[in-house]
RNA sequence: GGGCUCGUAGCUCAGUUGGUUAGAGCGCUACCUCGACACGGUAGAGGUCAGAAGUUCGAAUCUUCUCGGGCCCACCA
């Protein structure tokens, strides 16, 4: 039964059927890897996408870093488990339902509650579908029976349960205080939420009143309104005597007081370095409240239009209609001095860039600076959340890599603030508090200021008594998120156990996989996400949520953009996927790219790897083709013939003596590959993808394919080393391009997957110690036959460039005359390769050394002279030996200086050293041959 | 304002702890059908490693500064 095998790979073919087969089999679960209970482990908790449309390039590289892993991890026989899901985010799913909504002329509160949260999930629902269903075309590896979601039952009943415990331990309180509010989504964020935007703004100096002493500058003057103190330095002696004094202004909402207060804080140089003090609306002006006891008065809602206490004439404006009422009202009572443009980094929301009004609010806070401890938690023994989040970084046990973000890390956790975990958005797990008093919570407004009253219930469930309403505020979507490596691994049947206590200890996967190994993820989420996921994690469980830290760059097109939709500059990875295979665009995303830097993506480099999965493709061909045609057995049954080959132990050649093995080149490459086997799981190991994506590439075409195997054209025979070789290879490169081995390996093996063959090791996969099993093989010998064979590549290599020089046509044989010194044997034991590999050889002679011959080409490999006869061109040889022997002086001077110098000689290593005079001697004998030849040339 | 990062061939990037005449891919030039591969083969051109100073026997690699990109953080109102 022969076997047709395509001409070129075409993944288009293939790869949803192999992807159906690896699912089929079970191995992405690592319960079916049929591993011992003491197997060690390897988990990855894939970063949930958010539930928001598509897989973009950010997902297709974490999803190929993190199968590489994982792929990697199970193939060193694992445990391996990588647990995949989605995140609900919350702000980001919302917007987007409201902007699909408002396209049909709607808000959510046209639909209410209710009916827009079934709008939502229904979204969800469909982009949770896509995007798993273009995670399986990227060829993940992840464990679909483990799949979670932030909203699952189990998962929300963590959300709940920790919660609770944070607020029974004092780390959860509501507080009245400051938060960052977006006018548009009607919600707090938390102080990261807040993006920064640079921008050009006006500087008004103005009084308050003709009798205020003091001008000051702001570019809100609509604020004014709510001022309460003016604060300068307490240095500047402009200022000095007004210190303490207390004024009383009236800006058309009523009499209110301004003291005059000190602050170190106030900067002499910034306007009249005179700040007016507005406590209700800017963070540090809150601060400096509390500090001095002043009053706060609001004046902005949270709709973002001016309230009562503004004042009947502001009352109802937006912020922008104030600031140009009030300004005119200055402008009239003649306040203002000047106006100057200055530039002003604007808080604008991370969702819908709209504007943030700082205002105080009830909320719920987690308290990261208060120092708790908890039996049990080896963490927490008086320390804060901030502390240990911080010292379990400081200590190493979670590593970050590339290491330098740590520094980044630290900084962020230093400057952590309590955190506001309470939004107003509706999607989300809400808050599991529970109200008497319904009036107390069913507006902000009256909430802010009603009394706190202690008709409140908090609990994982509901209240049995009636008359409770529960909060309507949702978490904030990285308190869920926290939690995620570990929520993902309780067993999600609550019910079976007693306490949340019981549950964490007797959860079976969380025992086992957690701390998950390596969190894979672009350091953009770095504090969103990971510095969450410490913080939640060491409490909950008293153990960190992972080992390592991977951070990846992020994806931006040739010119260094970010890729969006709106630029039009994105790649969709479907469609490099449909065009040139998930290997290939894997590829393209994992090599040249390095922890921590961005990469570039354009559609010319994935066809470059599409390139190269075709050619260890059409390797594999050659190799069949090769078998069927050498194989004296008439049944051209590939697969048992194959199976018998690619299974060490049977070693046909050993057994039978067939031909003189092994050949120079078959030590040359099988000690090659051993290497390679052996930098690429230290590569690994290590997280150096990239380059070990580059060696095996390297190996494949330049080693294996335009050497190896043209040698094996003319050495024959070798069939067996060809399939051991390219197993080997199939092996090491299947954690980077998974279907294409996958494939391959069907071709030559079809009992067992690739995804599950064991990772080999120098050790085991030795071939090359079975081939020379007499004589001892180490490193040195090992060495020194790569150096020798690569004296044979010179040397071919050497002839093709003077044919290609002399434009001597290729079918066109000639004749050489070797002088070989020394390594006559091993020119004669090679003459094989030096005449065939393209060299276009036809009669040759051999000797140690000899006359010169003159209407030559004349070559010096090292110590080999080689004279191509009848090759004659007398003015170009000239003038090629002329440009040889200038290079080769301008070298051998700059040895000479190095070997002149005794500081060079005396500090530098002695191997070193010798290298330097051995090249030395080599230059100068061959610079002599080169002008003894020229000067033979005549003039 | 603080911190990080990058600047190596026309383009995109490698270059572990300082030690080969600095590498690869794409692109470019010439040639090629040789038992798999034109998504291929062979050969070649192309770089004072941003600039300056320093440490060192020796620097693309370490230090400092300058110039030029990028990013992050920060309550200059």
């Amino acid at each position: 039964m022969k076997k047709e095998v395509p001409k070129a790979y075409n993944p288009q073919e293939v790869e949803d059927k192999i992807y159906k087969k690896w699912e089929e089999s079970g191995f992405f679960n690592p319960d079916n890897l049929g591993l011992s209970e003491d197997a060690e482990k390897f988990s990855i908790s894939m970063p949930p996408p958010n539930a928001t449309g598509v897989l973009h390039l950010g997902h297709a590289s974490m999803l190929a870093y993190q199968d590489l892993m994982t792929r990697y991890n199970r193939m060193c026989g694992k445990s391996a488990l990588w647990l995949p899901g989605t995140d609900h985010a919350s702000i980001a799913t919302q917007t987007k339902v409201e902007k699909i909504i408002a396209k049909e002329g709607k808000t959510k509160y046209d639909l209410g509650r209710e009916k827009f949260l079934e709008r939502v999930n229904k979204y969800v629902e469909n982009s949770k579908n896509t995007i798993k269903n273009q995670t399986r075309k990227m060829g993940s590896s992840c464990d679909w029976s483990r799949e979670r979601y932030t909203l699952d039952d189990g998962l929300s009943r963590a959300v709940r349960e920790v919660f609770v415990k944070m607020y029974n331990d004092k780390l959860i309180y509501r507080g009245d205080r400051i938060v960052n509010w977006c006018p548009r989504c009607e919600s707090t964020l938390a102080d990261d939420e807040v993006e920064h935007k640079d921008q050009k703004a006006n500087l008004y100096y103005f009084k308050y009143d003709k009798n205020f002493p003091i001008t000051i500058a702001t570019t809100r003057p609509e604020t004014k309104l709510g001022d309460t103190a003016v604060a300068v330095n307490p240095k500047d002696k402009r200022y000095k005597k007004y210190i303490g004094n207390i004024y009383e202004i009236d800006l058309g909402n009523g009499k209110h007081k301004i003291k005059i207060i000190a602050d170190r804080e106030v900067e002499m140089k910034f306007g009249t370095g005179a700040l007016g003090v507005t406590p209700a609306h800017s963070m540090t002006d809150w601060e400096m409240a509390e500090k001095n006891d002043l009053e706060k008065i609001k004046i902005i809602g949270e709709d973002g239009k001016m309230n009562a206490s503004a004042g009947k004439n502001y009352e109802g404006l937006t912020v922008l209609e104030a600031r140009e009422k009030i300004v005119k009202y200055f402008q009239e009572n003649n306040l203002i001095e000047k106006v100057e443009e200055v530039d002003q980094s604007l808080s604008i929301c991370y969702r819908c860039d709209t504007p943030i009004e700082p205002l105080p609010s009830k909320q719920w806070f987690v308290a990261v600076d208060k120092k708790i401890t908890i039996k049990g938690n080896k963490y927490f023994q008086n320390k804060s959340l901030k502390e240990v989040s911080f010292e379990v970084v400081k200590n190493k046990e979670i590593k970050i890599i590339p290491e330098r973000f740590e520094k980044t890390y630290f900084h962020w956790m230093e400057n952590l603030r309590d955190w506001c975990i309470s939004r107003q958005i509706w999607f989300g797990h809400q808050v599991p508090v529970w109200y008497r008093d319904e009036s107390g919570i069913r507006n902000y407004e009256s909430r802010i200021n009603s009394k706190f009253n202690n008709e409140i219930y908090i609990g994982v469930e509901s209240p049995e008594s009636e008359g409770w309403t529960q909060d309507k505020d949702t978490l904030d979507t990285w308190f869920s998120s926290g939690i995620w490596t570990f929520s993902t691994l309780l067993n999600q049947d609550r019910k079976k156990y007693k306490t949340f206590e019981d549950w964490i200890a007797n959860s079976p996967d969380l025992k086992k996989f957690h701390p998950t190994s390596v969190m894979e993820t672009g350091y953009d989420i770095l504090f969103f996400w990971i510095a969450r996921m410490i913080l939640m994690t060491t409490y909950t469980l008293g153990e960190v949520p992972f080992e390592n830290i991977y951070l990846h760059g992020m994806v931006r097109d040739k010119q260094g953009r970010k890729m969006s939709k709106s630029f039009g500059n994105g790649i969709d990875p479907i469609e490099m996927i449909e065009k040139y295979g998930a290997d290939a665009l894997r590829l393209s995303m994992i090599i040249g790219s390095s922890p921590g830097n961005d990469i570039k993506m354009y559609e010319e480099k994935v066809e470059g790897y599409r390139n190269f999965v075709n050619k260890l493709w059409n390797i594999s061909r050659y190799i069949i083709v090769a078998c069927i045609k050498d194989s004296k057995n008439e049944k051209d049954d590939l697969v048992s013939k194959n199976k018998k080959i690619v299974k060490l132990s049977n070693c046909q050649i050993v057994k039978e003596q067939k031909f003189s093995l092994p050949t120079l080149a078959d030590k040359w490459i099988l000690n090659k590959l051993n290497n390679l086997i052996e930098e690429v799981t230290d590569d690994l190991d290590n997280y150096r993808f990239s380059q070990a994506g580059e060696k095996i590439k390297e190996f494949t075409w330049n080693d294996f394919a335009d050497w190896y195997i043209e040698v094996s054209k003319i050495e024959k025979n070798k069939d067996e080393i060809l399939n051991y070789i390219l197993k080997q290879l199939l092996v090491l490169a299947h954690p980077f391009i998974p279907f294409v081995t996958e494939e391959i390996w069907k071709n030559f093996n079809a009992e067992n997957l690739l995804i599950t063959e064991k990772w080999p090791s120098r050790r085991d996969a030795d071939l090359l110690r079975l081939l020379c099993n007499k004589d001892a093989i180490n490193g040195d010998a090992m060495n020194r036959v790569s150096t020798t064979f690569e004296i044979i590549q010179s040397i071919i290599t050497a002839i093709r460039n003077a044919r290609a020089e002399y434009k001597i046509e290729p079918s066109k044989k000639i004749d050489a005359v070797i002088y070989a010194g020394n390594k006559k044997e091993l020119i004669e034991s090679q003459l094989h390769l030096i005449k065939n590999l393209r060299t276009g050889i036809d009669k040759s002679e051999i000797k140690e050394k000899g006359e010169k011959i003159k209407d030559a080409a004349y070559l010096v490999i090292g110590d080999v002279e080689i004279y191509l006869l009848g090759m004659v061109d007398k003015e170009k040889e000239k003038k090629n030996l002329q440009k040889e022997i200038n290079e080769l002086e301008k070298y051998i001077k700059a040895i000479q200086a190095k070997l002149g110098n005794d500081n060079f000689v005396e500090n530098a290593p002695r191997e070193i050293v010798n290298k330097e005079r051995k090249k030395y001697q080599e230059s100068e004998e061959k610079l002599r041959k080169l002008k003894e030849k020229l000067i033979s040339l005549g003039s």
